[in-house]
DNA sequence: ATGAAAGCGCTAACAG
DNA sequence: CTGTTAGCGCTTTCAT
């Protein structure tokens, strides 16, 4: 064994990798014991230390470039001070917000985040037990399925855990979502206000829920509004493609009586109908109106401009964050639901029906 | 001190965390000692270990639902098997294929990354220093300034660094990036090709590789077309932001010849050029012709889809990660530098000149 | 082939 | 206020 750190006066050896002073360090060249050290360098525990001694150690610390290392106080309090977050796709333009709010958050509360994309191959059951071999004091989840396996698995290691964006079946987990219901509910009532009444939905994936959540707005808002159900026709995609929006919308638009508007579960979706238009010789809006969700960046260059539903992307990743710190703090088991409020960019995608 | 996990049989406290079997935990299982299932479960190791008790340590190991502690292994090896990532900007789509290349390569060599968002605040010298903290094994920075104070930071640490994207000005750390100069020069010659003559250049920001290479390779190739200097024209940008575009190109059509083309130094850039047309009424590409660079996603769905030069950005990050492993695996000082070749992908954004 | 023992860098209960 | 001591979970040298 026997490494050559410990004496202090000895020179390392001849090219060593030149690895950063320790505690002990600063404890040899104070003359005090490394214990002392620790405290007079931790905020929690400064107060019991003299003044002086803890001045004279601060200032060999930066002296030395000190700095603690974070996983070897890991190991010893049980806290890694790591947050996994488990990313559905990092390309997703709705993500980064998402992140950038968590971060925010985590960093100022001493957390770092270890983000990782599940990918279309990925497990998440087994992303999950790398981040917690990792010791991560908590996950945030921003992929899951309506029934996922990976939900009980969490619940089972009683891990601190948030979604985002996306509930389970049961909510048997934290989550901070966005109103989906209200959002297409909003977009709804802007098509019938400007005089619609045979408007489709391309619904998004029926197995996470977004998908159904918006698919029961769209229903329930276009039955608040009085259209009946030969009006208000829906297609599903399987995946939240531009691809699968391109088809549904055509599905959509070769009916006998088709829609002279057309919802979007999602932007790219969205995009999807754009193409599904054009193929067809058709525009937006005169022939048919166009709403997106989630006001991806950008969308105001398309031609026509996108009307799309906002989300507050990094209002979410905040609320996620401080949901977590506490259920780090206290794991008790409330299962807070945060609903955010959607709104409703009006562009140039939508206008009155053709006549 | 009296932790209550230590003697196997005792029943955990109450309602103590359920933290994860250990390895002592197999080993009083299996009626042997810890080091031994240590070397059992390690595939570099357990050659040393009897067939059959590595077996019954393995079966044991599964039962328990057995993971290792990935930290306090680092901590005995000085390996922590993280790999730090500084991003710019998590937004910028271009990141997202590049860290997809960097994880795939990097996860599969056992290596998890920890992704940090610079920000336009953040201090990637201090953000650095909080990897280090961490114990990260190398680092991938996506973001480097020209001349930038981390990059002797990095050096005077002499830990495992790839630049990605960019470089530094004194080409001291290996890198993989695109040549810049060579996708100006693409864009170039095809205007020339299509009859343009007078060609403008938004050119990025001149404290970042890309900017000051993709200007020069701007002014080489117009010179390499036989252009004269009145006939190219730059206006710099302070950042590659969408708005800076649009007042560079602003200021490039109020002169009094005006430009028949404008490459851009990057899509974020052009999208502001097209802004600029938009509120000139010039039409884009009757009345100018513009080209991008980076190839964003979804760029075709502009009006009109814009030609763009695209970056082999997934292969950027496998290369990266590839030149990391080497570099952890041999410190030596070899200053390898990686070079991408790009492509022109022709959309409706480029025409000939207006006669 | 296996056990014993030491120690990575840090923290925290305890004793002065 | 400070030193002593033990140990987080794991790996590895040394001895048997």
């Amino acid at each position: 064994m026997k490494r050559s750190n410990q004496t202090g006066s000895v020179r390392r050896a001849k090219n060593a990798p030149p690895s950063r002073p320790t505690i002990k360090d600063i404890a040899q060249q104070c003359g005090v014991h490394p214990s002392t050290v620790s405290r007079a360098l931790s905020s929690a525990s400064h107060h019991l230390v003299a003044e002086d001694v803890t001045r004279r150690i601060r200032a060999a610390a930066t002296a030395l470039g000190y700095r603690p290392n974070i996983t070897a106080a890991g190991l010893r309090t049980g806290r890694s001070g790591l947050i996994g977050v488990l990313a559905p796709d990092i390309a997703d333009p709705s993500f980064p917000p998402i992140l950038g709010g968590l971060a925010e958050i985590l960093n100022a509360a001493g957390y770092a985040t270890i983000v990782v994309d599940v990918g279309p191959h990925g497990s998440p059951q087994e992303l999950v037990q790398q981040l917690v071999a990792r010791g991560v004091d908590g996950l945030v989840l921003a992929s899951v399925k309506l029934r996922d396996p990976v939900i009980k698995h969490c619940i089972d290691m009683s891990i601190p855990v948030v979604l985002v964006s996306r509930t389970d079946a049961g909510r048997r987990l934290p989550a901070v979502v966005t109103d989906d219901e209200g959002g297409i509910a909003l977009a709804v009532e802007h098509l019938v206000a400007l005089g619609h009444r045979r408007i489709g939905h391309v619904a998004g994936p029926p197995d996470v829920s977004t998908g159904v959540l918006r698919r029961a707005g769209f229903v329930a808002s276009a039955a608040h509004a009085g259209l009946s159900t030969r009006e208000t026709m829906i297609e599903s995609t399987p995946a939240y493609t531009r691809l699968a929006g391109r088809s549904a919308a055509l599905r959509l638009l070769e009916r006998n009586a088709p829609p002279t508007a057309i919802v979007a579960a999602n932007d790219l979706l969205a995009f999807g109908i754009y193409d599904a238009l054009a193929a067809l010789g058709l525009n937006c809006p005169n022939d048919v109106s166009v709403v997106g969700h989630n006001d991806m960046p950008y969308v105001d260059m398309l031609s026509p401009p996108l009307t799309s539903v906002r989300i507050a992307h990094r209002d979410m990743g905040e609320q996620a964050a401080r949901l977590l710190l506490e259920r780090i703090a206290h794991p008790a088991n409330r299962r807070d639901h945060i609903v955010l409020k959607p709104a409703l960019i009006l562009r140039g995608s939508t206008a009155a029906p053709p006549r």
